[in-house]
DNA sequence: CTTTTTGGAGAGCACCGCTCTTGTACCCGG
DNA sequence: CCGGGTACAAGAGCGGTGCTCTCCAAAAAG
């Protein structure tokens, strides 16, 4: 009964989608940081206290936030990276590649998931799941890569690893081997090491149109996977 | 003339250090988030706006914690990747393990330098200069060791790695090749990465107790390095 | 039609960064 | 040694913040 819905609820499901997306607006014009609740409501021509109704805190807003831009990040890498004839260089490559896109084209919204976290802030299933999306898309390029020089895994690593797979049951990721996994995981985390080191001011005066930088550290990232 | 000071520049140099400190503290109490001008004066029992003789604008004590923070990172890698008769292969991966360990135990410190920037914030030359410290130190310990697969480097990137040599002038880091400047570049902002990725809780569910994961990433550096 | 629920608006609290004014203590030159 | 200039702490205050409370009108439920 999805049109059988009252009046009220309609308006409350239009008035939540248009917070969103003034809070939306507000991220990518002055960030996370600065983005308010009371500007929030000035945008929508509301009093400050309606917003509560719709969302309990501020922390509440920008966590509706953080699973959008997740779900975009992960949305990104997936079609960049899906499985259609490309070698699994290639396909690794442009999953790469789309991630720091899409970084770069909303660098607001990648310093939210992937900058220092809010101080009291804790993430809960929707974020983890949502931020799970791009690095296991990733991972599902690799799971059927041949595993590097199998060294020996420590327990602990390959436990965890486990994890990894136990919590991609369903998706191409699960068949990766313990060794892909902390290699794919080692891959990833470099990736958000390049990105973040770009869009943080990191490599400013150095390297600072990244765009060939980047190009380089993908290829050797994909070189050092053994792609 | 350092004994020649007015008792008016002792009792100024003190309660600049002493704000500083107490600075020091609320951002490894609370994060540089919540740092708050108020709070450092009343710790020290002064007015708010007595703290702004001292720094104009919560932004100047923000930077002179960065610096801080850059100079402790900075001297923790430089002094376990002193050239000491080891191996180069030791010197580095020790260098490596003292970023992180110096960031787990200062996590505040590090989420303020390596971590989203401040809004409105732009670093100057004292910052640029002492965020330079820890990665020219691990620049310096690969200067020496063979250059890997001499791949012909773009233009950009050759003219970018003369930029990092021209700025290390003096250090030992000077000595670099292209090559190595960004193969070393590479392999920092992939240190970058994992130390984030394990601070601000990108790890969490998966390789969470990442002492295995960072130990295996690290020696896999080392590895891609050619070392 | 009455009662209950819902969602606005507005005032208010405690905090923030920062500025301005005011009164005092210090430093220095005559 | 003492008067003028200056550095400085304090306090009030401005405009902003997140969030809570009360109040009231409108919609839903009975």
């Amino acid at each position: 009964m999805s049109a059988a819905l009252t009046a009220r609820e309609r308006a409350r499901r239009e008035l939540t989608a248009e917070i969103l997306g003034a809070a939306r607006h507000q991220l990518t014009d002055v960030g996370a940081a600065a983005l308010s609740v009371r500007a929030v409501a000035r945008e929508l021509g509301l009093a400050s206290s309606a917003v509560y109704r719709y969302f309990a805190t501020r922390d509440a807003l920008l966590t509706a936030l953080i699973v959008e831009a997740y779900d975009g990040l992960g949305a990104a890498v997936e079609t960049a990276s899906t499985d259609d004839g490309r070698s699994t260089r290639e396909r690794f490559t442009a999953g790469c590649t789309a991630m720091r896109s899409w970084a770069v084209a909303h660098p607001h919204e990648y310093a939210l998931v992937h900058g220092s976290p809010v101080p009291g802030y804790r993430g809960d299933a929707r974020t983890t799941a949502a931020g799970s999306r791009a690095p296991l898309a990733l991972l599902a390029v690799l799971a059927d890569a041949a595993p590097g020089p199998a060294s020996a895994l420590p327990a602990v690593l390959a436990e965890q690893a486990a994890r990894v797979t136990a919590a991609a049951a369903g998706g191409p990721a699960q068949r990766a081997s313990p060794e892909v996994v902390v290699a794919g995981a080692r891959a990833w985390t470099a990736l958000l090491g390049l990105v973040s080191a770009e869009l943080f001011g990191q490599l400013a005066n150095t390297f600072d149109p990244a765009d060939a930088f980047a190009a380089a550290a993908v290829e050797a990232l994909a070189d050092d996977l053994g792609l």
